[in-house]
DNA sequence: TATGATTACTACGACAGATGAAGTAATCAA
DNA sequence: TTGATTACTTCATCTGTCGTAGTAATCATA
């Protein structure tokens, strides 16, 4: 059975795709997300840091930082496999999730 | 662009779904969309009714009552031509959030 | 060399929708 | 007469999103 916050909650899912393939910091997730979808979906700065919070203190991904002699400090993200194993589940949800709500639509 | 509240509000693109064929109510409503969903998706009863008066607010339904003689009075609703133009929106949004959800979905 | 754009965040507060808990009230079956 | 079902309503809380604003460094350009 689906909650309604499976239908609220996909931020989190598309933060960890963009770590499926290596770690990454805020400002690339975000360009990456924009480019992605070719600009029709921006994730607010806001939204994808608390984001970035939520799941860390889930154990969905972990923090750390790199040696940069240079600019503003990043901090980089990588996923757990506990992160992995969410992001697996939120997949199938979401298959379950669109049949639900394509009973919904009507055509024109 | 996508919002994220997008995600969100797809409780009231059901109820309004619902009153396409016809007016009904609250607890009906319930029932029609634990029935179609086959269980998968169950509105909590605070879900529904604040959506209805949300809904209301807005214009896209209306609320009247029917005479009844018997058992506890409930409250009829239709949809307006604002809510049916709501709905369609809504229905083109979704084909949208759905192919960009999908890009943040891996097969494994 | 000063200005603005871009990168890369952090903090704070407000808000809306979802939900749990509880209550009311009527009908109806066992 | 007890409990299940119908049909809501009220209230308070929680979570995620988002607006506003601030900090701080780099880099292009005029």
């Amino acid at each position: 059975m689906i909650s309604s916050d499976v239908i609220r909650g996909y931020n989190d899912t598309m933060i960890l795709y963009m770590l499926l393939d290596g770690e990454s910091y805020g400002y690339e997730i975000s360009k990456n997300i924009r480019q992605l979808t070719q600009e029709k979906y921006v994730m607010k700065e806001t939204t994808l840091y608390s984001a970035f919070t939520r799941l860390e203190k889930n154990g969905y991904i972990e923090s750390f930082y790199r040696d940069e002699s240079f600019g503003k400090r990043r901090t980089y993200y990588r996923i757990t496999p506990l992160g992995l194993a969410y992001y697996k589940e939120k997949c199938e949800e979401w298959k379950v999730t669109q049949q639900v709500v394509n009973q919904f639509i009507r055509e024109w």
